[in-house]
DNA sequence: TTGACTTTCAAACAGATGTTTTAAATAGTT
DNA sequence: AACTATTTAAAACATCTGTTTGAAAGTCAA
């Protein structure tokens, strides 16, 4: 029985600078292609270090993920700004305008969004628990939104399709991006750029959903 | 100087089996995963023999692309079986319906939209070639579908940005599979589910357009 | 300082994997 | 049949990779 050495908050550097090099290197590579070596050297600690601290390569995975969920978690909220009693409409937009600044965030936010585009290729166990416990609730709050745009006459399945086309939008350029980049090389994803994104994807689908009410 | 194998039609068995099995791994498992001893193994074959037909292994990834996508093409042409002269909006309504049941294709034909995906995730050398010759030609011909629909007063970025909502509604379930198959377990992509699928995105995206049009 | 512990480190281990080698088998041709 | 070129096969090779080992270094309380 030996104590669990992230229990120290001491000795902590190694562990967190692994945790940050290995952020980086899972997020481009992927779980598989990633090496051990490499996020040592990365981390300027022995290779060892990440059985030590980590158990093994999984746990250290299961880590980032832990850590990268958090930042992403307490920089974009799930409210997004938009205040309780905003017009459904104005949720809408804020909610469309602040998850697309996330997966396009710079730096250790974007991991988290790149670790999710790999997870839909190559799943892992790490994407059961993020489905109930992000983008359960997320769809929920959206689908909330939806309803009260398409108005009472309309099902559940309409609710929930029409939240998936919201969606959709909103995923699509991150995650087909090495396409769209060869597509339209002039998209640069600025945040001036993405703000047009943002208002394109709530026109259009404001105007489906309205259209779709009537 | 040696002969290339390929050239020789007659014994060419242990070639063609390879890129079927090849093509069945590659899918499932992707590139790096994806090992020569496992995909010679399923087609009976010695694990030499992927060297000598195909160099090597990313040969032989070329070699199942240049397959999978004659598959894929052959059994969806671009015009989607909606005649010259339809209205715009059927042949959107066609366009969409030929789409999904692309990608929701079983068998060999998946093989290509698998790919596809984890091209968008590791992108190889692959993929430019695929966006100039397949993705392009699709998104003009959609394209020109949704100018008519705009009507004239839309600006080409307008277009291009509804034709991209259109096309992201399609990849969305495709791509993001394994979140889907969490959150929505009841969505099979049986033939009939497709269909309304298909209707849906179809409704929502005329709707989107005319509304956009005014 | 001593002693118990946590942490680091270099080295080695064990298994997997793409590729090469070398020889045998198999057509195809004259 | 005999010769040549092509294809297959088993084994070995070289490298990479996650993990373990055992000793050294470091840390901290008594």
């Amino acid at each position: 029985m030996s104590k669990t050495p992230s229990s120290d908050p001491i000795h902590a550097r190694t562990r967190e600078s692994l945790i940050l090099a290995a952020g980086a290197v899972f997020a481009e590579q992927g779980f598989r292609a990633a090496t051990v070596r490499d996020i040592c050297k990365s981390a300027g600690a022995n290779v060892a270090a990440v059985n030590y601290h980590f158990r093994d390569k999984a746990g250290l995975y299961r880590a980032v993920w832990q850590y990268s969920h958090h930042c992403a978690l307490r920089k974009y909220p799930l409210q997004h700004g938009a205040s309780e009693d905003a017009k459904p409409q104005d949720k809408l937009r804020a909610y469309i305008s602040s998850f697309l600044l996330r997966i396009f965030d710079k730096g250790e936010i974007a991991w988290f969004g790149k670790l999710i585009s790999r997870e839909m290729i190559e799943p892992t166990p790490v994407l059961e628990a993020l489905v109930k416990e992000e983008i359960q609730p997320q769809l929920i709050y959206l689908s909330g939104i939806v309803r009260c745009i398409l108005g009472p006459k309309a099902t559940d399945i309409q609710v929930q399709r029409s939240a998936m086309s919201v969606v959709s939008q909103c995923v699509f350029y991150h995650h087909c991006g090495p396409v769209i980049r060869h597509l339209l090389p002039h998209l640069t994803f600025s945040k001036s750029q993405i703000e047009e994104l943002a208002d394109h994807i709530y026109k259009f689908s404001l105007a489906a959903m309205k259209g779709l009410g009537k």
